[in-house]
DNA sequence: CTGTTAGCGCCTTCAC
DNA sequence: GTGAAGGCGCTAACAG
């Protein structure tokens, strides 16, 4: 623990009392210039530095954030991080991130100790385990400030902020077909999750929209509780597909998680893409570009998409919102083009 | 902010005071199990949490740990932070995680807010600019627990705990050399990080025992303080390696970035890999059998280095240690075999 | 077994 | 201009 000099120590080494010296460091009009200057002169050098904890204790507000997500060891929730981060530093928040591994109990868990340590606002990407968001509401009607990001739900009412799964769905899907591929399947999770179902809406639009007709055959999930499953599930989803009499010709995942793991499958099953096989999926790494083949990508700001999160918890946190006019924001994502699902004039 | 009930509340409620609802609720030996019944019923039935921050003002603790990094957004760090997080969960510690984006100034300001947070203990992975420790060693001095992890120094005595960079860099250029690659570049960091000069001695070490004999123009380095700087340099000096009278024919790369960027630069300038030119580096991305080609990589124990890390901060926080046998550990990398380091018959 | 008191470090009236 | 007093929510002596 911090244990630096407090006011008591500043105000008996200067003969003052603490209410003096607390004023002089805030800078208030009450205390005179000389007195200022000594007091924060020896603050300086003995390097005080305010306790947060009694600060926070006092004025009922501790200026921090919590961030529960699903797991830091991912590259699209680190990118989106990062822009929290970034806000927050900015506007003196600390952020205090959590993990709910997928688990709704471990998310509870978490919002426990968040809602315990303080925080004056909470920004969440729920777990794809959870479906009954009481918990989060009761919360809210509590007052605690909460804002919603990437993994959204109509069962909050508050700022949401995400990517147009949609749209980019709708763009991967009619990605492939202008490029000549007919017969594409669609693998997702096996979760209720609005980005998936999104998704699926927008592949199934496009589709219908260019006059191919859905075949439910090309349509698998995969569970998403952990990398081992996600796996098995995968290969089993690839076989199934390659054994199908029609099999498809092109693949649009839609995690960013099924969209790296599927490209190693396919290479390891010994596909060629885009010959056997077309792939395009929804994913943010920074190496599509050194893939084998390289890989098209649905692209999600997730910088921005923290970065606006944090913005609208933050203003909601300060009171500068009216409740009325919660948004949900949907930001553009971006289709980049290689060699994945690029037709081959060889292929079948 | 929290605005649960407090101890207050629920002694107003059920006519008891609130040191008899603290003890009731911390299950003291003190209160009758009438009484603690009563209050624990009565506690979560209105959904009472604990005030943090007043419990960590009286108690002087905090239970929380500060966690310097240089980047959120960042793969191998996300898995340090992932074993971090589990540990300190497991022991009932909150993170609080800071980024320095490789600047010394960034660095001291986390460290600061960090410090006024009340910490009990600080895990930090020092910026590529830190070269003057002192601001730590007062803060050591003035009793805070740390542990180093990752980027080490001499120049702070505590716990440490890290790779074995330098066996990780002999084992790969050993490896190169033993698969029939005799002109061995390094391309390093700008840094004085010790990760690089370890990771740099192994290589020449490796070269000296195989009986290769060190070439200096085949070492060069990039800068290290953004993507941007990093991805001219890497391409300045591909081009001065292939424009060398006598090309090299492997390249160990020092950084996970440089070694993924590295591998792109070379295929978006043309070179076929191993063919013109072999490439193994240090990386931690799943994605290395997805690459092209696959990517041989060392890799580092990454989720155990913050497991590890996490632990013995927490023995020091919890004075379990005595301060005499500080450690400096160092976790075994691993070398991972695959298409980019393959020796191809029609290399010259 | 239960209550009283005091104090962690800070800020904020309200006196002087 | 400066200081004294009180209290944020909690715990830990110490009484009763």
């Amino acid at each position: 623990m911090n244990n630096s000099i407090t006011l008591k120590d500043i105000a008996k080494a200067l003969n003052l009392s603490t209410s003096t010296i607390s004023k002089a460091l805030n800078d208030s009009y009450e205390i005179g210039e000389e007195t200022k200057k000594k007091v924060i002169a020896y603050a300086t050098e003995h390097h005080y530095v305010p306790n947060r904890m009694a600060k926070g204790l006092k004025q009922g507000k501790s200026r921090s954030i919590g961030v529960v997500v699903c797991s830091l060891d991912n590259n699209f929730v680190a990118q989106m991080l990062d822009g929290i981060y970034k806000i927050s530093t900015e506007k003196s928040y600390q952020i205090i991130i959590m993990q709910s591994k997928e688990s709704q109990k471990q998310e509870i868990a978490c919002i426990d100790l968040l809602y315990s340590g303080g925080i004056d606002g909470l920004l969440i990407s729920p777990a794809c385990e959870t479906t009954d968001f009481s918990y989060l509401q009761n919360l809210q009607e509590s007052g605690l400030p909460m804002v919603l990001f990437d993994r959204l739900t109509d069962q909050i009412n508050t700022h949401k902020v995400g990517a147009d799964n949609f749209k980019g769905a709708y763009d991967a899907t009619s990605h492939l077909i202008n490029n000549g591929f007919t017969r594409i399947a669609h693998l997702t999770t096996n979760t209720k999750l609005s980005i998936s179902t999104d998704r699926l809406n927008g592949y199934e639009q496009a589709l219908s929209d260019l006059k191919i007709t859905f075949n439910p055959a090309y349509l698998r999930s995969c569970d998403y509780t952990d990398t081992h499953k996600l796996n098995k599930d995968l290969e089993e989803a690839i076989r199934y597909y390659m054994a199908l009499p029609e099999p498809p010709d092109a693949i649009f995942t839609a995690t960013d998680q099924i969209t790296t793991r599927c490209l190693s499958l396919l290479n390891k099953l010994g596909y060629s893409i885009p010959k056997d096989l077309a792939l395009i999926g929804f994913t943010n790494t920074e190496l599509a570009d050194a893939m084998n083949p390289t890989l098209s990508t649905i692209h999600q700001p997730a910088f921005e998409i923290g970065q606006l999160a944090a913005e609208k918890l933050i203003s909601l946190i300060e009171g500068k919102q009216q409740e009325v006019d919660f948004e949900t924001i949907k930001m553009d994502t971006q289709i980049m083009f290689r060699a994945s699902t690029q037709k081959t004039s060889s292929s079948h």
